[in-house]
DNA sequence: AGACCTAAGTTAAACGTTTAACCAAAATCA
DNA sequence: TGATTTTGGTTAAACGTTTAACTTAGGTCT
């Protein structure tokens, strides 16, 4: 039988509450009584009942983590790594993380995770874009919330957001100051906010350096973000037979289905096309040549989110904060430099 | 405030126990009483509450899922794929998945998973190789345990296993039976069982194919499997000038390491050296050619260990069951044909 | 008819914490 | 000095379940 706080408290000659003034660091307890009891806990091996605990204190101690199933399933670890960021976080404090898949398209008549219905979490963490439909079936539960990497800009939720804006900008600088002119964008789910952001910060760029802006370099589908989109839209690009020397995708994953396109149609990179990407993910150093991209904090991102989460939770405030994660450029060997500007 | 089980006591005019009773379908109960109680229930919205029910149960109704830093972070979707097989499972029973990540090298003086500490967990999933150590550990919390991609014969554990000498066959029929008799096997952490066991699974079918083996074909590290170790193998390998037309690399990893280093000194793959992995991870389709490797289910590995928990969990019994799961041979581009067996 | 069993509930204790309310002794104050 | 405050603890209730032990009203035997 595990030790209870009965046993610390006989061995320490205290009541059991000041066993757990004393765990909790309440101020009413002596350091001498303090030391006392954590010898009893040391000697015992004692670790405080989470159920018990959680009963008394009418919380669950546990955090949901909701992700759409192509998300996870991608395997692209874009999101797995955030998720693991939420974890690492978690372990600093007394909860845990339950993840859930959702229907990438969730539809009225689905379920929600069991953790809600259960009502085993004390609040959710939201990874990327999520229908609206479950977003108004999951806020009837009324739990703090906080999304990561997607939100709705007319509903007001805390998130963590990237600077897909700023990351863009810089992607689009650093091609016009290493001689390119002609910059093609492409892009898909062009009613995401994320990839609206990017074409803004794309537009941004090109104006802040007096680079006229062309329609026939911009390619936008309205299919799902993916290899083959990124596939499609280098074909649809080609097909204009417009001038360009640099491509910036609006993520890695379209990215590296452009450069297959690219190099299927005996085009050589970085030589005849400099390309970037979006995200930094894992495979882009294991293409040929590898990619450049905009790097994402994925960890951190997940960090700040449970971080945010446990403001919300324990300062019992919700100020539906929005955290901004910076992005770095990492130029890799698939952009070249083709006239340096004095 | 949520409903507790006095409010449907109070509604359906009975005592606490009988909820309790009829919740969980006991034979005590009348169908009438039964059938009010269900009333009560579903007017109410009422759900037990989860720390309650595990406090005077004393089950906590979650599962660890235990992984070396090493491996997750590798961000090979590898035991991702199998993490989220158990939750899948999990879905289906009444528990949750907690994941905790262990240092790779885990040492006496390390805690272990904070969930084993504080008692949160009914039984353990440890995927992957752990140090000795750990187990000893944790053994003393006497965790019903299933081991995933990993165990130590001398230890008996439940666990679900690759058919690793099966897998490494078929991959060395293949290339025989397509004409390569010179093969090479690359290999790390030796004293790896998995690895042991695929080393085996190449001598065996060479011995199967009357083709001599050779010591000067091996390349047997003892560092960390990698791409890094993978890299350096070829290297070694290269170096020793014997002569070879297909490479038996211990994992993808590796393989694609090795391919790196053939392609670095200019070998044509697969026109010159054809190569296969094992594992079958996303980036195996990126590489140029595409690798070839013996696909492990992984999601599959997920959803059994976790349905051999619950049978240990709920038959009460640990009759330390190993569950071997097949694998298929994926050939893709690396492999090429020198000349038909007739 | 009386003894005994059975069926279907109920009562109350227990699980291991937290914490409001209480208390005694020591320190401070007027 | 006696009243008052402060300090450092203790007592006991409460959190929401489960379940062993008990009760009571009918039924069944002989």
């Amino acid at each position: 039988m595990r030790p209870t706080i009965k046993d610390v408290a006989r061995l320490a000659n205290v009541s059991t509450a000041t066993v757990s003034l004393s765990i909790n660091g309440h101020a009413r307890i002596t350091k001498e009584t303090k030391i006392k009891v954590e010898k009893a806990i040391k000697d015992l091996g004692y670790f405080p009942s989470r159920s018990a605990r959680d009963l008394v204190s009418r919380k669950t101690g546990n955090i949901g983590f909701i992700l759409t199933d192509g998300h996870f399933l991608k395997t692209e670890p874009f999101y797995t790594q955030i998720f693991l960021g939420t974890e690492f976080e978690a372990r600093k404090h007394p909860y845990y993380i339950l993840l859930a898949t959702i229907p990438t398209n969730f539809k009225e008549e689905d379920e929600l995770p069991r953790f809600i219905l259960e009502n085993s979490v004390d609040g959710i963490l939201i990874a990327g874009r999520v229908s609206k439909i479950f977003l108004k079936k999951i806020m009837t539960y009324g739990l703090p919330t906080v999304m990561i990497d997607f939100h709705y800009s007319e509903k007001n939720h805390s998130a963590v957001l990237i600077d897909n804006m700023g990351g863009v900008s810089k992607a689009t600088n650093a091609l016009i100051s290493r001689g390119h002119n002609n910059i093609a964008f492409l892009c898909a789910e062009h009613e995401h906010p994320s990839i609206q952001e990017r074409y803004h910060g794309y537009k941004i760029a090109l104006e802040k350096n007096s680079i006229p802006f062309s329609e026939q370099l911009i390619v936008s589908l309205d299919t799902i973000i993916s290899t083959e989109s990124g596939y499609d839209a280098a074909k649809e690009l080609n097909k204009r037979g417009v001038d360009f020397s640099a491509v910036i995708a609006c993520n890695d994953a379209m990215a590296i289905g452009a450069m297959q396109f690219f190099k299927e149609t005996g085009k050589q990179i970085p030589e005849e096309i400099s390309i970037i990407g979006f995200d930094d993910i894992e495979i882009d150093l294991y293409q040929d040549p590898p990619l450049s991209t905009i790097s994402v904090p994925k960890i951190d991102m997940g960090q700040d989110a449970f971080q945010l989460m446990i403001e919300i939770l324990e300062k019992r405030i919700n100020n539906h904060k929005k955290i901004i994660v910076p992005v770095e450029l990492i130029l890799r060997d698939s952009v070249k430099t083709i006239s340096k500007l004095s």
